[in-house]
DNA sequence: CGTTAGCACTCTAATATGCCGAGTGCTAAC
DNA sequence: GTTAGCACTCGGCATATTAGAGTGCTAACG
């Protein structure tokens, strides 16, 4: 399956020719912007064996060629120069994020952010799940004569807080008194594991304390469920809009898509190893078989905590975009180890 | 400017027609569905009439009439019959709302959505602000070796938090020290006096620690400042793709203008009393000349506490969508102060 | 004076026609 | 294997034609 070097060039060249123009790249062209040393009728017969093996299609008889789904993918794999980002790019990112560099979710929304403004496609990404996560501390905070605030901090360094209200004055005796029995018991357990039945045990093991202890327990148990689960969150949508290839109804698909956290969930979830590319029909959604989704995930410590991702059309600029999404991934995990670490 | 009886019921008639079909409505037609009485002549000159006094235009002149922004607002305003829902959709939209009446956000949120569902346009809401609200006292909690947590707990028993980073090492004395330095200063404090200059001032006055404070200080005004804006809920963009008279051109300026909470705010904010509806220029906003917008606020306790719109073309059902939007914004607030109450 | 019938007129949308040119595939020569 | 040459294909654009919907105007009517 593999091609003669020249043809591997002629794709290549009628792939970026085509994610640059928009328009069917025909054999003069091609000869013209790069292949000075061999005719057109050369092209033109590499270009038909090309056609032939299903790597790029004409829209008709009499138009140049379009990169086939094979032909991206092949492009993806074999072809694209993974070269450097230029420096403006990358800092320019830097900069943005380090802006909103305060919680792991601010991070992530400025990642997207930023991505779809560099790229001119739709930005997805999810926070990380506190799966592996352990409680590092309890603390309540009393917010009125009843009622108070549960905060939870995590080994990651992610902080969720939880309102709750008790039948009963709240004393900082009171406080106190959850605190430390909280602490001892709680402290370096997974979040995973504080569930219903847990705080039920829990709660029927502190004896006379017991009477008091369930809303409290509840409001810990919400706010662990809470860190447990990875947010979504999604900009540049607008940018799909601008997409020159895409029809209005694909586009209203794929905002509609979008719009479904538990649909974006979903396709994040197919975790492969490093950085996942689906082209067209590839991302196996009916709604998505005009685009195509780049999908990385970022690191904390070493260990793979969340995803980022791109949605655009199948005619993207891919060097350019999974240059950027893996820039970007890779300062998001920074940022945000750095912010757990301190 | 009052129009004869007639002309009123063919500016009516023309209106309707023109929402309910998107074809420019022509004599004949009107003459056939309504007017069995008079000739389509007489409905001829009547219309030539309200086309020279700018109720109606023609797309071009052998093509049947459209109402002008001017004839939608005279049949906004006289013409249009406020009658009931029908139960079934009451039924609906109350069934909806109380599935999730469990936070003052979810009910907006459900409030949006069920909107959009309703309507076919994209749905709007503003939850309660803090305008009024007073800092009652301000916590810290450490959530890491330089990080924290301020916890501002408003006289209204809202509660923001906000974390944020040090450049030094917090040690509990420290945050002892914020913690009393602040109390005494913001307690009773409205929230909207905490400023930008404010905070400067502040700072200056705490001699040597001043270097320390900054970044605490900088957090609760970003605390104060979450409390006091009111969050912005949106549903149903997709449905704008949808509408049948808006160009892919105009639809991504909807949009967005919908992806920006600010834009947003300050359309919320022209408050008039009751319901307002903004048609096309009426707007004020050039990304919003070929849409219409409908407001109308939902109370608490008798108090205007937030706004619910909706955002659709000009050629939309005003009589469904205002009718579906006040009776929705009724329940809304009516659930909302339930809960207040509890 | 308001209403009506009749009719010529206007303009769009849909369909047909012809032409240009980009780009191809094929063949024969190198 | 490469190249030049050439006939061929087909989409896109501009133009012409037609059908039909709807109008405005005029003259007649009660």
């Amino acid at each position: 399956m593999d091609l003669t070097q020249r043809k591997e060039q002629v794709l290549k060249a009628v792939v970026e020719g085509y994610i640059a123009s928009g328009e069917p790249v025909g054999s003069k062209t091609l000869q013209n912007d790069l292949f000075s040393d061999v005719s057109s009728a050369t092209i033109r017969n590499d270009m038909a064996d090309l056609t032939v093996k299903g790597y790029l299609s004409q829209p008709h008889t009499s138009a140049g060629r379009v990169p086939s789904q094979r032909g991206y993918r092949y492009y993806v794999e074999r072809l694209m120069s993974r070269n450097k980002l230029s420096p403006r790019i990358t800092e320019y990112i830097e900069e943005k994020l380090i802006q909103s560099a305060d919680t792991p979710e601010n991070i992530l929304k400025k990642s997207t952010q930023v991505l779809s403004e560099v790229t001119g496609v739709a930005s997805i990404a999810s926070t990380p799940s506190g799966e592996r996560a352990r409680v590092h501390k309890v603390r309540f905070v009393q917010t009125g004569r009843q009622t108070a605030m549960a905060v939870l901090i995590c080994s990651t360094g992610m902080v969720k807080t939880k309102l709750f209200r008790c039948d009963f004055v709240i004393t900082s005796e009171a406080l106190n008194i959850f605190d430390k029995a909280l602490n001892s018991l709680l402290s370096g357990m997974e979040l995973a594991r504080i569930t219903q039945p847990f705080i039920q045990t829990v709660a029927a093991s502190f004896g006379e304390m017991a009477l008091y202890m369930p809303s409290v327990l509840i409001a810990v148990m919400e706010a662990s469920k809470e860190a447990l689960k990875s947010e979504i969150t999604v900009s540049g949508q607008t940018n799909i809009l601008s997409l020159p290839d895409i029809s209005v109804n694909a586009a209203a698909q794929m905002l509609r898509f979008l719009s479904s956290k538990r649909e974006i969930a979903s396709l994040l979830c197919e975790k492969p190893n490093g950085t996942a590319v689906y082209i067209g029909e590839e991302t196996g959604r009916q709604e998505l078989y005009q685009s195509s989704v780049i999908i990385t995930h970022y690191e904390i410590s070493g260990q793979t905590a969340g995803e980022i991702a791109l949605l655009g059309s199948v005619r993207m600029d891919y060097k350019n975009c999974i240059g950027c999404l893996e820039y970007t991934a890779d300062v998001a995990g920074q940022l945000i180890e750095q912010l757990v670490a301190s």
